[in-house]
DNA sequence: GAAGGGACTTGAACACGTTCAAATTCCAAC
DNA sequence: GTTGGAATTTGAACGTGTTCAAGTCCCTTC
């Protein structure tokens, strides 16, 4: 696992010196998983077109996988900064998670096929790309964040231990709209559109059911599963800051 | 996609004379995945330790995805076996469902490492390997045929539409349990064994709150929504046997 | 038993991701 | 302006999955 500690930290030095360099192969490989997609784009492709090196690619990107890595944090910020503007003018708690979903359907679009290929290294628990992993956080909390501007910006009522975990449970469910949107063959994946347009509701009447008082034992257990489910981070202090 | 039909079918043909090297292969790499994982398991190394060579293992199977393949579909069979005995003295719905998750753990557990890599491919939508996939409908099949098992076998009241669509639902829940034990690093992987504790009476108690008539609306709601969710079986007939 | 043809088998070759030792460039300190 | 070392850059080389043209084997047919 993480026995690679010996080597002098190739791949993403801090340093400025090849800051313009990296750049340009993050653009170059972005632009090409876009034009020709993941497998069509090699490193030697992208390392040519950048006009570098095949390991002057290797220096600053650990591996391919880290390339994609750097393409979806381009597509988390892109979807940010159209679904922002996209819910200012609702306050209604099911307008705006159906318009963030939707938002986020539109931006990756153009990626579906691409997605295809991306999910697979995703769904690997051992690979940084993994919405899960480390390497992601800066990715995964700036996405749950987004969806706690959509709870908190809406009048919506709930349970106020729901409240607090609601942003990561609607970005889990995020996720796995995604993985449905991947596998959506119909025509521009109007499915996953019917889906959204349905599940949105749902989930808001779901949500403030959580006040009646008939469901407050199965909302317990829910609430309670969840932080079951919740996975402690990796890290090697022990203790932590416990809960 | 589908263009290698100029191809005079490679890889599998069903007669008779090679199906001796075939099995050989199959079990060869079976037992080398669980020795060493996914990656140390190079096609080289199956191709010899079974007397074959290379090209040979490519004759009966067109990739090593189609390897993994063959080692999820006796997986599959396993957990099968394992899991009806292990229903077979309860009717509590709860309990039922409870211990064909802990078997789906148990017989996996030897591969936990591995699965993380199986993972991969069965996420990508283009894989034979996927759950989703046209060559998985057989497992697949078996899995929910199983929960049906868990479902009919039980004593549960809950909403008649509910209980044609539960097997699926559980069949799918299971799958995110799975997603869930791949990513877990706890010691033996408990933090799984208490999700499936805990969510199981959750399940259990979701399924016959759909009575409630309180809830009849967002029942339906949910129920309407899992008919949307379900992706129509690729296939060239036009038409099908729509609703 | 010879001929034919399909099933099966082979190993070399290819393209790719990745690694690495060696070279080059750059900049600060003297 | 010379020097030392770190940052950067290079291209050859390795191991892998996969392909393929060329065989070899085996059974049917005459």
């Amino acid at each position: 696992m993480t026995e690679s500690e010996t080597r002098p930290t190739p791949a993403n030095p801090g340093s400025p010196r090849g800051e313009q360099t990296r750049q340009l192969i993050v653009d170059t490989a972005v632009r090409l998983f876009a034009e020709r997609g993941y497998e069509q784009t090699t490193m030697r492709l992208v390392a040519g077109e950048a006009g570098v090196s095949l390991g002057n690619a290797y220096y600053y990107f650990g591996s391919k996988e880290h390339l994609v890595q750097a393409f979806y944090e381009r597509i988390q910020a892109e979807i940010r900064a159209a679904a922002l503007p996209a819910i200012a003018d609702t306050r209604d708690f099911t307008g705006r998670l159906r318009r963030v979903l939707h938002v986020n359907v539109d931006v990756m679009a153009s990626y579906h096929e691409f997605a295809g290929k991306l999910i697979r290294t995703a769904a690997d628990p051992a690979s940084p790309v993994s919405p899960f992993s480390p390497e992601s956080a800066v990715a995964r909390e700036a996405s749950i964040s987004l969806f706690q501007e959509v709870v908190s910006g809406s009048k919506v009522r709930l349970d106020s231990r729901l409240r607090a975990q609601l942003p990561e449970l609607l970005w889990l469910a995020s996720m796995g709209i995604t993985l449905y949107w991947v596998h959506d063959n119909s025509p521009a994946q109007a499915r996953t559109r019917l889906l959204i347009d349905r599940a949105a509701p749902v989930v808001g009447r779901l949500v403030e059911a959580t006040r009646l008082t008939v469901l407050r034992p199965i909302t317990n257990e829910v609430l309670e599963l969840v932080d079951v489910l919740r996975q402690p981070r990796v890290s090697s202090t022990k203790g932590g800051s416990g809960r």
